[in-house]
DNA sequence: CACTCGTGGAGAAACGTATCTCCAAAGGCT
DNA sequence: AGCCTTTGGAGATACGTTTCTCCACGAGTG
């Protein structure tokens, strides 16, 4: 059979060995041009099905694949998304560190699948070495820091660029982000409705979007409660500076009688914290940390949780980045508003491009006083959808 | 600027917009040949020092990023290696749902990354939708089936393929894997030394290498010890299925004083199946599981593990990979023998295609009878580098 | 009969790079 | 003076698609 494909070349290019089939060799050998190959394996022409799928069939017997590169040339586009985060040191990669960059990028890489695009894991720490050297339709970002120059240079060279988290000063196609400031309220509400007088925070030294409104918010609580504010911070990229603020905070002469721990290991950590100080937990205090790992329904006592819910944010920023990519004209590359797609600037004011996304918070033994009142809802923040 | 490289565009191709300057707008504007802009920017022709740095000069004043598409087209190499994972039923993507699988996708996208080659994450069952639109130079497949039929395609196509696991028909370029007999082994060695009369073992369905390997080292060493096999199988994808059968290991009428869990999981569950009946641990039952998981420092009591060591593993399957890439001639791409470097050929006999990792055993209390013994040595397989 | 019109398909121009081949000029040597 | 070698660089081709443009032809229509 690939004899038939050799002998009917018709200029032998060079001395041509019998590498891979290309569109060339189908058509040659079902006896059509190049261009009803292209068309009929692509559903693109005018073609009678008869033609359609006799070259279906050769190319099938041939065993064709197309070159994804030199469709990616002709076409701009490589089906390929990359997948960033930014935050939280210079370490080489904090990917899977928090179980949320999993379960988030989990979530993504599915999404993006099952719309044909495929995720490239890329460090955002990196020179222009490796960003340079791949063909991306887009990137998606988690939790950039402000200014962030490589964010910047993707949105300049006509990249689109979705954020998960709120970005600072760096210009986004879209972005989308929990309720940071609605959660934290909500927590602290649920914390003092179950008899908290003093309620104090974990929290981290980074810039990141997530880390400032928490603390925001909690700041403003305080303020409007007339509660002191009582928290320490680190760098919350050290798991052992966490352990250590943990029990800073319950050694602190004004101790909290509640704790709200922004980053996944808090839990342990206050825990291990609290027993150090023989504190029982709810009974002295109260304890919940923002985490997605299951661990916590498992301690001793459960700890409640806040869900920032890493899967549906996931699915929602590869969405949003593949509406741009989709939606964009390739023709003036540069003009920053043509990257929109139309429904994004069809309204008359224009929605602005970000998304705020609801928590959920799971309530367990360790922010419940062991009082007869029987159980207590979860607060929802606004938004719901 | 800008303006001086348009007007110098030799043929006004068609009516070219401003979009992305290419490595023909540099040569204009440096006054060059594009074989001289190429060869300066990738350090390759006989050039002196002078033009190189003017022509690099220009190149970053017009911002100048080379197409990826074109390089790939044109040099056949991508810079991209597919990531896969085969086992554990039909899920859409059973990723990080180990923490084997994380620590092993991170250090692989180090490694790679290290090389200046990215990771692509792709599933194994799709169809060549996605696998056939991205170019790969290389895959590393996790745990492949036997008569995987997309391993066996991408190695027929040409594409290297490393897997992590011992294959079973599939013929791959290298493979790497743990010694998991010589852990079984020395886990049950471990065991007995520390006074466990029948040990049992939680097992898997599957028929993956780490599965079956694990179960018939079992089995085998029960043959010769004389110990009548006392184990539970179940599909690993699935943490229910796990609880239920943990528990049905220890509700046998033979029940074991030891028990060996291979799943990440059972760690947990047998321990809570182990409260449900009233055993103590380790006084009355010993517990050992596979896992990488950290939380098992922290159970009460701490739950000796066995680590596959995953970072070490996705580092040396994506070094292997990369050198069968690089070591590769692009000529002849059907025949097989080429796909090897020369140095892995060389020996006389020559080594085998595959490489054993040694594994760690972390010996905590579940594993210890509060005999006055002071501390035991954890044994080491053979074969530690 | 001249005409439009739809059908089926071929030709050729990109896409942007890397690289092979070849050439001109300037010494250095006998 | 003639020849060889080195330096610096230009030209052209190929990588394998997609897609725009255009053509031939048969059938309906006035």
């Amino acid at each position: 059979m690939t004899a038939a494909a050799n002998q009917s070349g018709r200029r032998p290019t060079t001395s041509r060995r019998l590498e891979r089939a290309g569109i060339r060799d189908v058509a040659a050998a079902a006896g059509v041009s190049i261009t009803t190959v292209s068309d009929a394996l692509n559903g693109k022409g005018r073609l009678p099905d008869e033609t359609r799928s006799r070259v279906r069939e050769v190319a099938e017997r041939l065993g064709y694949r197309p070159s994804a590169a030199a469709r990616t040339l002709r076409t701009g586009r490589s089906g390929l998304i990359g997948l960033t985060v930014t935050t939280y040191g210079e370490e080489p990669f904090t990917f899977t560190e928090f179980a949320y960059f999993a379960e988030m990028a989990r979530a993504a890489t599915s999404a993006a699948l099952g719309r044909g695009y495929a995720l490239v894991v890329l460090p955002a720490s990196s020179r222009h070495d490796v960003w340079g050297n791949i063909a991306l339709d887009g990137t998606v970002v988690i939790d950039p820091p402000d200014q962030d120059p490589l964010v910047s240079e993707l949105y300049r060279s006509g990249v689109p660029v979705v954020s998960d988290g709120k970005p600072g000063n760096c210009p986004v196609t879209a972005w989308v982000d929990n309720d940071h400031e609605a959660a934290v309220l909500g927590i602290l509400d649920h914390l003092s409705e179950a008899g908290a007088r003093r309620i104090g925070l974990l929290t981290g030294t980074s810039t990141d979007t997530y880390t400032r409104l928490s603390t925001e918010a909690y700041l403003g609580w305080c303020a409007k409660v007339g509660q002191e504010p009582v928290y320490e911070a680190y760098p919350a990229h050290d798991p052992a500076a966490g352990a250590v603020a943990a029990d800073r905070l319950l050694a602190r002469p004004d101790r909290p009688d509640a704790v709200y721990g922004l980053f996944d290991p808090n839990g342990t950590d206050l825990l291990a914290a609290a027993r150090r100080y023989g504190l029982r937990v709810p009974d002295d205090l109260l304890l919940v940390c923002c985490s997605e790992s299951d661990v916590y329904a498992a301690t001793e006592p459960p700890i409640t949780t806040l869900s920032l819910k890493p899967r549906k944010i996931g699915t929602t920023v590869v969405n949003l980045l593949i509406d741009a990519i989709e939606g964009v004209d390739s023709g003036t590359g540069v003009d920053i508003a043509r990257l929109f797609p139309p429904r994004f600037r069809t309204a008359g004011t224009g929605p602005p491009p970000g998304t705020l996304m609801p928590t959920e918070l799971i309530v367990r033994a360790s922010s419940q006083r062991r009082s007869p009142r029987t159980t207590v809802s979860p607060p929802r923040p606004p938004g719901e959808v």
